[in-house]
DNA sequence: TTGTAAGCGTTATCAT
DNA sequence: ATGATAACGCTTACAA
């Protein structure tokens, strides 16, 4: 390993020049900086990470840490974060370091490596409505950023999420103005706060248009195909069925699908179907059979934010300038049509047909 | 952050006896010790990282790359390897780093990261049957252990691995004793070494017994469900279908399981069917209907092994010292069981019946 | 048994 | 514009 001292040595500099040259001072001549980076690499010089850590007091690691069971259940929707977050802090010079814990102790992990006070700080996903990592984060005084947001306000710390809210009501909208009046959700984990969110803005829309979604109509559970079938089958099953389904992913839409299938529905024909679609590659909307109506989001894109944001927290840059909320975009596809002549009678509160 | 030196300021010592006190050196008065142990944790001492890595000139972080496409779509077990992977590690106080590779270049993120030379090693998983990324690595001479090994004989690199030529002869032999003929393999990836492994055991173990399994019996694709469930459906319609599959994991039994539903066929009444089980927790095999008969080799019985060998392989271990295969347990449950009377012909090479 | 001092590779603070 | 020198926090010869 070719160290500053051997370019030094080799031009008749003194490292510290040679530091200089490197990182771009202002105050040394073009001409030595000329040399020191061509013999830099020539040399194929690196400068030594850890040493440049011991100074300046920084790990350079970043850590993430995985829900074990909870997670790798759910979706693949944490490694879509891993991988784009890993590729952006490398950008960095940083590195993403990864850890599991599990479903016991949420927040044990966290502990450890807060007392190991080896990592610059940690970056969260998924949070909860009431999320023990923030608040054991919070109290440590440890840097952290969150994609998503724990509360429905402004949280006090950095975070980079979409408008949950606001994309249940723009979903609810669109069925609206298709004529669609008995709209049922089937949501994401009700603690996950993003789905908290979602449902307060789907109840909110659907309040606004004179219209209520009775509980029997609203489902949480897993991201999964198998949970969206069966929620769709047993709602579907009902004396005044919904025309539309409002799901929390893809994947729970497929499931959808499948119990449209099943039942001898045709989408858009006899039910209309919107996700959410975080744009996993793995799972493509587009190729859905019809293709799909959602509200888009592409998880990747939180990466850059995220991994800027955590930079900047470690610079100093006040919270308030942190914080970041997007909207998704509404992609209108073919799962989605007006509602059949017929149908657009309401619920009232006890879900059956209001007049 | 409390230091060395504040440690030995408190105790009137320097910071080198300190050193030695908590680093165990023989030389050091046991009282001394003592005080200095109390005072380290009454402090809440702990030594700054960085700065033992700069003397030591390890970094204590080793590197796993996910094959971005690849390993995400196909099966959870990178989870599972750097979920047990981490945890080992960290009680050797080292750090699991992350990255993903993407299709066009898997070598990619290894070069970057070598010439960085941040990290002390690589951990590997999957290895294909000519695996570029081994390749690469051993010609740059940076320390590496292999999950699995590339060719069939002794690879020249650390690894652990199952047999697994012996578990696919295991399996026929099993079937062959309940007079099975006729057995079908639904194997993973071709290009997976493990899966030239299996595939070469169960030719061995079959053509052993006088049989054969002509290649539409064979099929190789991604662990996953569906394609359990198609191939099985298409060679079970054969004239002369198998009596028995074999699943290169319990998701494609599942496939296979469906596939026997529909086709309103009884397992282990008119079909056997047989999986090497990864005991992956979220797929558990003794939960299946029939629970499913076995091999059986959890892949986070890898994870310690892997982890010590790489830490040994850093300390100059040798590396013939540092290969390891293990078997896998067979577990007979009730997804097996005798060939029904009058199925006993065995395929020609065509694919047709014997005799 | 303990202390002193050098060193790991870099950056930052003084001088010059 | 460049060079000495100290500093980051720890380990390890070498001295005592």
């Amino acid at each position: 390993m070719t160290k500053l001292k051997d370019i030094a040595a080799r031009l008749g500099l003194s490292p510290a020049t040679v530091s200089r040259a490197l990182n771009g001072f202002p105050e040394v001549n073009e001409q030595t900086r000329q040399r020191v980076q061509a013999v830099a690499r020539a040399m194929n010089y690196r400068p030594n990470q850890i040493a440049q850590k011991l100074v300046s007091g920084r790990s350079g690691m970043i850590g993430m840490i995985l829900r074990s069971p909870v997670d790798v259940a759910t979706d693949p929707s944490f490694f879509e974060m891993m991988t784009g977050l890993s590729s952006r802090l490398a950008d960095y010079d940083m590195d993403l370091v990864f850890h599991a814990s599990s479903a016991e102790d949420e927040v044990a992990p966290y502990r450890r490596l807060v007392a190991k006070a080896t990592l610059d700080g940690f970056i969260l996903n998924a949070p909860t409505v009431d999320d023990q990592r923030i608040r054991f984060l919070t109290a440590a005084g440890v840097p952290f950023v969150v994609h998503g947001r724990a509360g429905t306000g402004m949280p006090d710390y950095p975070f980079f999420d979409i408008d949950n809210a606001a994309l249940a009501r723009q979903s609810v909208a669109l069925l609206h103005d298709l004529g669609h009046r008995r709209i049922a959700m089937l949501n994401g984990p009700a603690n996950y706060a993003y789905a908290a969110q979602r449902l307060k803005g789907f109840h909110a829309a659907l309040a606004a248009q004179g219209l209520t979604a009775p509980s029997r109509f609203v489902a949480h559970d897993r991201l999964a195909e198998d949970y969206g079938q069966r929620a769709a089958e047993k709602m579907l099953a009902d004396a005044a069925p919904p025309t539309a389904f409002l799901c929390a992913s893809t994947l729970i839409a497929a499931g959808v699908l499948r119990a449209a299938r099943k039942a001898g529905l045709s989408v858009a024909g006899d039910l209309s179907i919107i996700a959410h679609d975080d744009a996993i590659p793995q799972f493509r909307a587009v190729n859905f059979e019809p293709a799909l109506t959602v509200t888009r989001a592409p998880m990747r894109d939180a990466c850059g934010p995220l991994t800027d944001k955590m930079v900047h927290l470690l610079d100093g840059v006040a919270i308030q300038d942190l914080q970041t909320i997007v909207s998704a975009d509404l992609i209108v596809r073919q799962s989605t049509g007006p509602v059949r002549a017929g149908q657009q009678g309401r619920w009232n509160e006890t879900g059956v047909l209001a007049d």
